[in-house]
DNA sequence: AGCGAAGCGGATAGGCTTTCCACTTCACCC
DNA sequence: GGGTGAAGTGGAAAGCCTATCCGCTTCGCT
């Protein structure tokens, strides 16, 4: 995605020189405000971070939205790809692993991620690339876990995701948590008998 | 924890007559606007509409999250109180069916409920009397359930309410979240078999 | 009726996000 | 090598927000 070494067709990005550099700036910048998941980052602190004006930031990303898209976008991609890594495991068993995945990442971004998700009340543009990706990979996981009757067939996997980053929001000790992720896991599976 | 009817000894409130007055206007407008649960209210729309100034607002209510708290504060009691009604139902059915009132009080106050959460870094004193409340209500309930072993005995209260709560945050169509609540519950009584 | 103090409204400080405009700096072409 | 137009820039400004402060009003009691 690094479009650089564009002697003669440049499409749509690397316009200026200068420019794409601070594009750069402006992401490093954010990348290390937001790191620690509770601090509160604002769009004027990036830009003082990045040594930017607030122009150079808002041309760059026209929102604040967008910014945090941008931050995790190559995250979000790693994880589109690990779910067709299914190796020799069960269609259940690829589920919940991929679900953990999905589940840690999350409980990482805790405060971005919610903050995202806010503006997304279906269909928003901004997420045919983010939450649009996710639901594609991991539909094919469910529906196979789905048919071989390990995963209740009531949910489609808008509601699995929903779930998951839910029980991701809870904060606390990881450990407390763990056991909760479990249950919601558990869950999908249906009970099996009174 | 309601003090009103207080015609002598007047300990901590009932100043002026006035200031009662006034308190109990902020009350209702808040409630108004607050009605919506998707509606972001700001501090001074409530001062707006209880057609009082922003001193009043803060001297009633310190901050917004006091606000908040007085505003349910009531319908908490209520929910404390239902936890003691277990007719002649199983300790497991009991504790579901609390948690489902519970899980539709969270539903209906959403970011109100969210943005209470978010102060309350396990002893915030503001939640002695919120939800330490609830807590203190539903563990008995948990422990009954847990001792019939129709819930599995490695999650606390404060975990099980983290985590109907965190899935009532999950907006969109009731239809669509209520499955979700249905895993969750099932999923803390454990697997009975893979 | 008078008076002290409790209570009041509105202005204010300081933050935030987002927009805007006059100036700077790049990249190209002669 | 230098001129030029447009892309890019910084910082100020508008309009929100929460929370505080201060001089005036009004209550309740004597």
């Amino acid at each position: 995605m690094t479009t650089e070494p564009t002697p003669k067709p440049l499409p749509p990005a690397a316009r200026r020189t200068d420019a794409e550099r601070n594009r750069a700036k402006i992401l490093t910048a954010a990348r290390e405000a937001f790191a620690d998941p509770d601090a509160e980052v604002s769009m004027a602190e990036v830009a003082r971070r990045a040594g930017v004006g607030m122009a150079t930031l808002y041309r760059n990303y026209p929102g604040r939205p967008e910014l945090l898209q941008a931050l995790y976008a190559d995250e979000v991609d790693a994880i589109c790809q690990a779910a067709e890594a299914a190796d020799g495991q069960s269609p259940g068993e690829a589920l919940q692993a991929w679900l953990r995945q999905l589940f840690t990442f999350f409980a990482g971004k805790r405060h971005l991620a919610a903050e995202l998700l806010k503006h997304t009340d279906r269909g928003d543009p901004l997420f045919d690339g983010g939450r649009a990706g996710v639901v594609a990979a991991g539909a094919p996981l469910l529906a196979a876990a789905q048919a071989a009757g390990t995963i209740r067939g009531d949910l489609d996997i808008e509601q699995v995701l929903d779930l998951v980053h839910a029980v991701a929001t809870i904060r606390g000790d990881p450990a407390r948590v763990q056991p909760l992720l479990q249950a919601a896991l558990d869950g999908l599976r249906g009970l099996k008998a009174g």
